[in-house]
DNA sequence: CAACAAAGCGCG
DNA sequence: AAAGCGCGCTTTGTTG
């Protein structure tokens, strides 16, 4: 698979993806602009100039505005402000989770500037710098280089576009446009596909479950428990919090503390409210749960604190609701200590110093990815079967990018989707859960940024 | 000047 | 006992 997997990533370096360089251009000059204004604003505004003064005042002419490490010395040792702990090497904290509740303009203009500035350059720039005269980008495919056997992509990476913030992808995404103006960026998305391949690996029973009846929901379920809310009190953003801050981090071996710290802070930073409108923290007051308690490992847990109802919370995750998986993981591990490897369902094998995390996270990682590789290279097989001028441009670990040729859009989602949840399924027998597919894309000659949900 | 480590941040 | 997994890329700051 790996061997036919390098000559089609290698067809699809050779496509490439097309570049919208006048934007390009132009939105660079414009982000350089907007940086040096913020910049200029933290020097020179009324509202910003205490900080400044206590920076300059430190570090006089080395005073780099672009340093976080002095930013740490300024805010929390001159200025007093209460910092979020040190590093290893001993430096303040200085990311954005340390500095994103400091009421100062100066450290919000901080933020925007990084925010604007990792867009500048290694969005942008990278772009810039990689795309070829005929304004293409031929980003390199490996399938060497990865631990668990997935891939990566280099010069530049277009596994790690903006999306999640909606302004920077609005930025960044509008550089990627189809070939032709009668042509569509089209992505097919396998939905869930870590959770369905971990399911096939552990054969939880309550897990297949939730993947294979789609009248049940975990992600919804486990909203419930965190932020003890009944089936009509849940919101779209509870639900997102409860899948992104607490089931997926626990899936990977996260632990209860960090996950009521960070499903606690996003009550205020994302205004969590149950679906009546009343705000989370309001709500759980309510049901004698008044404040996170202690972050301290060393502190045990005081009942009427968030920490403490999330131990119980993630004590009935992996002891009740998924015991079958949680005994899975011992059992895959001991089994590794005891042989020194271990095979996914794929056909890899994982060896070398692995610690439990890693053994137990790494087969579902790589396998889902294979699922992926074994569709692109039977997508492209169908392109040049049937002569079409629809090519894939590019693979992120789950989805599959291509340019739609006019009039192929109907032909090329059918192959695809069919590919990709029947074929697939009966290639590997081991695949005993459905395979879902999400579709998405953009109107004939416009961006990556543009793509909308296709339904057939 | 090059080489390297650390910290940070984007994605799945 | 430790306290999410996997990447690539940039800037800062140090070292030789």
């Amino acid at each position: 698979m790996f061997h036919e997997g390098t000559l089609a990533l290698s067809q699809v370096e050779h496509n490439g993806m097309r570049i919208d360089t006048k934007y390009l251009g132009r939105t660079i000059k414009k982000l350089d602009k907007k940086i040096a204004q913020l910049s200029n604003e933290m020097k020179e505004s009324a509202e910003c100039r205490r900080v400044y003064k206590t920076w300059r005042k430190r570090y006089g002419v080395k005073t780099n505005l672009g340093s976080h490490e002095q930013l740490g010395r300024v805010l929390f040792d001159d200025l007093k402000i209460k910092g979020k702990g040190t590093t290893k090497s001993g430096r303040w904290k200085s990311d954005k989770d340390a500095l994103e509740d400091i009421d100062l303009p100066f450290v919000k203009k901080y933020l925007e500037a990084e925010k604007l500035k990792k867009a500048r350059s290694t969005y942008l720039g990278g772009i810039l710098r990689e795309v070829d005269s005929n304004g293409f980008l031929h980003p390199v495919f490996n399938l060497h280089t990865v631990a668990t056997y997935r891939s990566s992509v280099s010069d530049p990476n277009t596994q790690n576009i903006p999306i999640r913030d909606t302004y920077v992808a609005s930025l960044v995404r509008p550089c990627f446009i189809s070939r032709s103006p009668s042509g569509q960026i089209c992505e097919h998305d396998f939905s869930g596909i870590e959770v369905r391949v971990s399911g096939c690996y552990n054969k939880d029973p309550q897990l297949l479950t939730y993947i294979r009846d789609k009248t049940t929901d975990m992600h919804r379920d486990m909203a419930m428990e965190c932020y003890l809310l009944e089936l009509n009190q849940v919101t779209k953003e509870a639900r997102y919090c409860a899948k992104n801050k607490f089931v997926f981090p626990e899936f990977y071996g996260d632990w209860y503390l960090s996950c009521a710290n960070s499903l606690w802070m996003a009550i205020d930073r994302m205004q969590l409210k149950t679906a009546q409108g009343v705000s989370l923290k309001e709500h759980l007051r309510r049901k004698g749960i008044k404040r996170l308690g202690s972050l301290d490992p060393d502190v045990r847990p005081v009942p009427g604190t968030f920490v403490h109802h999330l131990q119980t919370v993630e004590k009935r995750f992996w002891e009740d609701r998924f015991a079958v998986y949680s005994q899975w993981k011992v059992d895959w591990w001991e089994a590794f200590l005891k042989k020194g490897y271990f095979d996914t369902y794929t056909g890899f094998r994982c060896g070398g110093l692995l610690d439990r995390k890693q053994c137990v996270n790494y087969p579902f990682q790589g396998s889902a990815f294979h699922c992926l590789l074994w569709c692109l290279i039977r997508v492209q097989k169908m392109l040049r079967k049937y002569r079409m001028r629809t090519v894939l441009i590019g693979q992120i670990h789950d989805s599959l990018l291509s340019d739609v040729a006019k009039g192929e859009l109907k032909d090329y989602t059918e192959i695809a989707h069919k590919i990709m949840t029947v074929d697939l399924k009966k290639h590997w027998r081991w695949i005993i859960v459905p395979m879902e597919v999400d579709c998405e894309v953009a109107p004939c000659g416009r961006s990556w940024l543009e793509k909308e949900k296709y339904n057939g």
